[in-house]
DNA sequence: ATTAATGTTCAGAA
DNA sequence: TTTCTGAACATTAA
């Protein structure tokens, strides 16, 4: 679930560790089986003891921990990976301790309820041949207006399709794509090729403002509790939604359509048949 | 007790 | 090249 707003809330509250400098790396046991972590990480996690954490960033829906020697850990919370800075909520499934011996917090940690996530440790060679491998999109939160068309219009596919594509912008996922194309007024699946311009004028401005929003209020902490920020508060984005999980109910923006959910790619999408009518507007 | 749903990425096929 | 399908992961709600 962790999506972009989720994801650079997790940066932020975990900015402080920036200069520190890592004594070791703990792997602490879990209930079931060890997250999934790079085949290679018994070797290389040697490689972290020691070394100054250079920067936190954000690539996408990653979290990038750049190393003194260039090497980056590199954090892929899927659905349920959390950074904290506060204890774990409990002892099941993965815990990732790394212990600092410089600023405010002893230790930040990569817990994971379901261990669906994927931590690496990369060489600064290892990362540029994985990002050349793996092109990520723009940015979803700095995309300009023109490259968002660019990039989408071309395609046939389903603009809410199009949205969750990684390649094409970075970032968005779907309960954010369900947010941004409700505000915008555009349905899900209509075909990139066939949004009017005026229809890519008002998801440009829509993308900022769903996720600015969303980055405000430290992302969605859904009804299974899981998401909370790097204090282990809830994010408090969830009661924005609109059609995210509302399948049925009222749009409470018209007040008059209901909101229906469909399937798109094996996912749910959901949207308002009033304020997202298919067509160029 | 079984099944479906959940979000994300990736391998492989059309 | 582009787009689609299915698998994998763990857990829980139905």
């Amino acid at each position: 679930m962790p999506e972009l707003p989720e994801v650079e809330t997790m940066c932020r509250g975990i900015q402080c560790i920036a200069g520190s400098r890592i004594t070791r790396v703990v792997l602490l046991p879990c209930t079931r089986r060890p997250i999934r972590l790079a085949p290679h990480f018994p070797m290389l996690a040697r490689r972290v003891a020691g070394q100054r954490v250079v920067s936190v960033g954000r690539l996408g829906k990653r979290v990038v921990l750049e190393l003194e020697r260039g090497d980056r850990l590199m954090i892929e919370p899927r659905m349920t990976g959390l950074m904290l800075l506060a204890d774990p909520p409990s002892h099941e499934h993965l815990r990732l301790r790394l212990d600092l011996a410089s600023g405010r917090v002893p230790h930040v940690w990569y817990w994971d309820r379901r261990g669906l996530g994927v931590v690496q440790l990369l060489s600064a060679r290892a990362f540029q041949s994985w990002l050349d491998r793996q092109p990520l999109g723009p940015d979803a939160l700095t995309i300009s207006s023109a490259e968002l068309v660019q990039r989408l219009s071309p395609s046939r596919r389903p603009i809410k399709v199009a949205l969750l594509d990684q390649r094409a912008i970075a970032g968005i996922g779907n309960l954010y794509a369900a947010e941004i194309l409700h505000r915008a007024g555009v349905h899900p699946a209509q075909p990139c090729d066939q949004l009017a311009p005026r229809q890519w004028d008002a998801l440009h401005a829509a993308l900022r403002q769903v996720l600015r929003e969303a980055i405000r209020l430290e992302g969605s902490t859904l009804s299974d509790g899981t998401y909370r920020n790097a204090l282990s508060r809830s994010g408090r984005y969830q009661t924005r939604h609109r059609v995210y999980g509302r399948a049925g109910q009222r749009c409470p923006t018209c007040r008059k359509g209901e909101i229906v959910r469909m399937v798109q790619a094996q996912r749910s999408s959901f949207f308002c048949p009033v304020c997202q009518p298919l067509g160029r507007d």
